[in-house]
DNA sequence: GGCATTAGCCGAAACGTTTCGGTTGTTGTG
DNA sequence: CACAACAACCGAAACGTTTCGGCTAATGCC
């Protein structure tokens, strides 16, 4: 591996000079830029990471951390995250260091080693919790950069990346309502999930402006799978005074409802509407649903890019005003939405 | 961040002495090395791994490239791949990077400026080729430590871990053949896959033993999901001359092939029969199918621990034997098999 | 008691990079 | 012409660790 100094001899040039001809400092002179530029290109010369960071604390690694218990059962989004945020880091020359934290560690405890090591420039936290989250607090009372897709308060101080989801929660209430729906179920994320909180809240707020009473009976936080929305379903056809309507939090809860709703020979739109959130992912694209589905669109996948980019703008400069970005939602009218059927 | 330094001071004895009793060196009495433990768990002490990897070599960070184009029909195995493998390389105080090869960057490449970032000690490579891979073949001449999961030759100089793919496809054939089965299909993984590759060559070695033709018409080397799963089956019941039998690569193609059958109105076992290989993901247990599956059953979950040891083997000396391992797989009968129809 | 052996310790150098504080030689200004 | 300003360069120190070679004092052996 080719070093600094090879590169120095190599060229007649100090050490000195060759390091700030490749990091774009201004007093050297672009005819020696050029020259070093091409000897490193034919020397193979890769700068060594570790010697970098030693000296200047930029080290080219941010880490993410997953709670294997809470990702288990969504493999879709937990691998669009992986795939998405490494492949935008290494667009920008940095590396991500995927971190599996086994059943029963202790969250805190896992960001507080990884951030002693000296590796690790920033975090980006995924699925941020709906009270205050404890790995939010640590790393903001450390001063270490992070940043979160989702939110766990409604206007943070940090770095984020999130979607408007009580907007959500009101668009796919208000929708339904309008159409003349008044029981309508809500089936989504657990509990403990940020988004999932933020949505009800919307939910709630919608059936407040339309005077609709709110029954807890008709909503559900639960896993995100194709099995629990089937049963879900189940349990809410089952129940004394069906929804005319339901929303699902994403397309998986969606698939399962279909299955569930056409198993007892109803058919979503004219029996009963469904309405979802679409993040994009590839399994179920809603508009391949028969009827296809109506939803609000927002592709998780568009959340990658900006992410690295607070992150790393964080990591860059410390006190710089906070960066974060909302990313954009829109309504899509499909089949699976009509008016109640009069009974 | 406390350094070794701090320590010294702390306990009034020389750096090296310190940096010797936490790595447990002979010639630092047991006593001090009491002494150092404790107060480096109490000032909170962790190496710097930037300085230990410039100094020593040893970075304990190991990465693992994964291409795009390849992963994105099978997230399932992917993440369990990922979870898996960072899961026990954390439990070996070594880091996962994870570098996602954006598409049409050639593979090779990427290898290459990874390891001259003198970053990674190591590669886990996955998804071997049926041919010789060109990635393998670069790692070796290049000297970078690697192992892989699967393997691109029958009996490779590399550490590897793998399952008898050869006897998977003879075993799952075999049976068939045994009930009377003369018609048997084979929907596998893609051709270019080392895996499939294999189980394709004790699938006619099968035959040929049996003394049962090889009709290219039944083989389908397809992406596993189970939609394909579904649409080979189709195709497959629309031939001049059906098979009796056929044998999925995995359980997702399985999924789909039981539904065609099921869409077409006929019976998994009774009016054909359907054996899987079936490698633990959580997806689609084959206990859970209707009928229950029979399969070769290997849990790829089992491949991560052993495939951690050998990388950490050969990293921390090449010139060691190269250590492998062959992991078992047991066939486990259910009821989706039975003699053939008489018709 | 003399001598070799050993347990336990230490100073200093090295890994490859960045950066601070210079030193040149050239150009522009009065 | 004297001097300031500036562009372009350089040496050396530092980051935190590991390790080589050497040192001291205690022990064992004859």
């Amino acid at each position: 591996m080719a070093t600094l100094r090879d590169l120095s001899k190599h060229l007649g040039i100090s050490v000195t000079q060759v390091s700030r001809a490749l990091n774009g400092h201004d007093d050297v002179s672009a005819a020696t830029k050029q020259r070093v530029a091409e000897a490193a290109r034919e020397l193979g010369y890769s700068a060594n990471r570790s010697a970098r960071m030693l000296k200047s604390g930029r080290s080219g690694i941010v880490a993410m951390v997953i709670d294997t218990a809470a990702e288990r059962d969504v493999p879709d989004v937990l691998m669009a995250g992986v795939i998405g945020l490494s492949t935008v880091f290494a667009r920008r020359d940095t590396q991500l260091i995927v971190h599996a934290m086994p059943e029963g560690a202790d969250p805190v405890d896992t960001y507080a080693k990884l951030a002693r090591s000296g590796l690790i420039e920033g975090f980006i936290v995924v699925n941020p919790q709906s009270a205050a989250d404890p790995r939010i607090a640590f790393l903001t009372d450390e001063g270490v950069p992070f940043a979160v897709h989702g939110r766990d308060r409604t206007a943070p101080d940090y770095p984020f990346v999130d979607i408007d989801n009580h907007a959500v929660g009101n668009m796919l209430t208000t929708h339904l309502m309008t159409l003349g729906h008044r029981r309508i179920a809500l089936v989504d994320g657990p509990a403990e999930a940020a988004f999932s909180a933020a949505r009800l809240r919307g939910y709630r707020a919608a059936l407040e402006t339309g005077g609709l009473p709110f029954d807890p009976q008709l909503v559900h936080q639960v896993p995100m799978t194709e099995l629990v929305g089937s049963q879900i379903m189940a349990a809410l056809l089952d129940t004394s005074v069906r929804p005319t309507a339901v929303i699902a939090g994403n397309t998986m809860l969606a698939a399962g409802i279909y299955a569930t709703i056409s198993a007892h020979g109803l058919h979503v739109g004219t029996d009963i509407s469904v309405i979802a959130h679409d993040d994009g992912l590839p399994r179920h694209p809603s508009a391949d649903f028969v009827p296809a589905l109506t939803v609000t669109e927002s592709a998780i996948a568009d959340a990658f890019e900006p992410l690295a980019d607070v992150l790393l703008a964080r990591i860059s400069d410390r006190r710089a005003p906070t960066q974060s970005r909302m990313l954009a939602v829109r309504l899509v009218q499909r089949n699976s939405v009509q008016p109640p059927s009069q009974r």
